[in-house]
DNA sequence: TTGAAAGCGCTAACAA
DNA sequence: TTGTTAGCGCTTTCAA
């Protein structure tokens, strides 16, 4: 089949070893002999044989990748920085769509274990804890991203949900609504955040917290339209809505639309638009852009910035656990609704950004 | 670190091929000693490693797949189909964007041979052409997605775009346009077939073939928007487009839009749309896709079924090389236009299905 | 600066 | 049904 290095030295008239020197670019060679290997290995075609490297330096070169599934593009697109950051370092990336269920789950586990990878970097699903406490327990370099689980000792890299949604709740305030209604996700992680986010900013404003204006539920479109349903008819009127997840938000504000509700004049949104490549496909939300306040979390950031601290794991670092928090942008609406001109709220606010830095460690 | 096979060996008082032969469920082993393997592999926690096993076997349980982004729905749909097969049958799945960039395939071509995956799937770009023969070279397993390329000596899985298209332009035949212009992509695979199944089908309607109504440019939306206004300025008028890319249908109905032309009373639109999860995120055809027919490509059988002939190309079939096409799903417009009573030419084709089975085999 | 020897953990081939 | 032997292709360790 392919040459192998034993070959490549007997061509070039040396050891092994000083092959294996050329090839990993380590130690000392002479440059007449390090040509001379450079030389035969061109002739044969010589491909290093990375499956015995692992097995004899018990090092891979991969990592896996777990995530809930590759089919949404927030998760898309911190799989793209995992992989970009991966290649930069010449590690390949085991990829591994867990669709947040259990036994694929466990299964991937088993695999990734098998495979002996260098590290995990793992958007974990609420039943993951005790696999991951099977991978510390080998050792196993690990990086949570953006969900963080109660109890488990690894480096966590998520946006700054908290002070995200603290921020798009304040550009409702400052756009003059006097009601804020709530509309999110589950309330583990960074669902309990956003809401956090969302009461601190209630009570700052001097609002009442009125837990008939908060609505939880899966984070999926038709759940974001039957909350909104559900507020029309049991709470005490709101001119405003934060929707604390971009796949709700698609049917919360369909739901609005339906209920005749204009936006921003009606009710004004501030919502998570987790949507990164507008140039390809975009999200139905982007119709509505110009007229609510979006929070965008930085997805490829995340990826990337994850991998980078893996690697300082795999590195050997002994470091203490961190937590980075990387900031969400808050963009504020830019046009009225057609027919509709400008009402004084919209657009009053000035440009809100979350204060951290690019990489912020806390904790 | 992890416990090995001989220490299961040892504990459970057989030999290591003993062992072996328990974990791989091959060859005959009595149930009394098999069920003394398998309790010391509990008791030790063994997980087999992977690495070794393929370094002796020669197989790796691992491919790769290559493909110009998962940040695009449909790539990512045929990952999903790859992975999910490939996890079936217990490989994993190194992934490789290209971004069709030259010098990272180069890279990647560099890193799976490194690595001595088992097969390579693969969406190539229009420069792959001599890693995949190096590929071919060195025996590797190889299958390629949606695109074909000239001279490349590997079985193909793709849509019939031919027939899609052929069967888009008859919908409008159907729905009595009589001048139907065409906008697309780069006349290479599947960029020309389209063009081809377009041609043919005019020509079957006894229309004219007319190059002035015909416009080729990259595949995006801006290019969309840009061929159409090109079309509207010099064309002697058409009253039906048909738009042989999702991404550049977004422009081209954007830049109808701007011109105040409605569809499909004013123009008719065919359309491909190559989004899968419309309960995730959604196209802005979405909003359009009552009023326009649209051609889908089975991007996630497209996957599973390439990644089925992998398999048996890695289990050394001989089999020809072949082409598989998958049909293409055509929906006929259900709505009309607000304001705009249905047209006579709206909803009057009955629906039409490309005649091929499932799977049909070419060539 | 270069090399010899050993062995990573497993499975192929053959033998009992 | 079970075991022995050898060795996959590389890197580690030690020596020259």
């Amino acid at each position: 089949m392919t040459a192998t290095m034993k070959e490549v030295a007997e061509r070039a008239g040396v050891s092994v070893i000083t092959v294996s020197r050329v090839v990993n670019e380590i130690g000392c060679v002479r440059a007449e002999t390090r040509a001379r290997v450079r030389a035969a290995i061109e002739e044969l075609g010589y491909i290093p044989n990375q499956v015995a490297s692992s097995l004899r330096s018990r090092r891979t070169r991969s990592i896996a990748l777990m995530l809930p599934t590759i089919a949404n593009s927030f998760w898309t697109t911190i799989a793209r920085g995992v992989e970009d950051e991966a290649e930069a370092r010449g590690y390949s990336v085991f990829l591994c769509n867990t669709d947040d269920d259990q036994a694929k789950e466990r299964r991937y586990f088993e695999v990734l274990l098998r495979n002996r990878v260098d590290g995990v970097a793992i958007v974990p699903s609420y039943g993951s804890s005790p696999y991951l406490e099977t991978l510390q327990q080998r050792q196993m370099p690990l990086v949570q991203i953006h969900r963080k689980l109660d109890g488990v000792q690894a480096d966590v890299v998520r946006a700054d949900s908290y002070g995200g949604t603290f921020a798009l709740t304040e550009s409702l305030v400052a756009a003059a609504a006097r009601c804020i209604a709530y509309i999110g996700g589950p309330l583990l992680s960074p669902g309990r955040d956003r809401l956090a986010g969302y009461r601190d900013a209630i009570a700052r404003a001097g609002m009442t917290d009125d837990s008939a204006l908060i609505r939880t539920g899966d984070a999926d479109p038709g759940t974001g339209y039957r909350l909104v349903r559900e507020l029309m008819s049991t709470a005490n009127g709101f001119d405003a809505v934060v929707i604390a997840n971009s796949r709700m938000a698609v049917g919360a504000i369909h739901a609005l639309a339906v209920l005749g509700r204009r936006i921003p004049d009606d009710v004004a949104i501030g919502a998570y638009h987790d949507i990164a490549t507008p140039d390809t496909y975009s999200s139905p939300l982007d119709a509505y852009s110009p007229y609510i306040t979006t929070a965008t979390q930085p997805a490829y950031d995340m990826g990337r910035l994850s991998v980078r601290r893996l690697f300082e794991r795999i590195g050997g670092t002994t470091d203490p656990i961190e937590e980075f928090l990387l900031p969400i942008r808050i963009m504020l609406p830019t046009l009225a609704v057609p027919g509709h001109p400008p009402s004084e709220r919209s657009g009053t606010a000035s440009l809100v950004q979350p204060e951290a830095p690019t990489v912020a460690a806390v904790q």
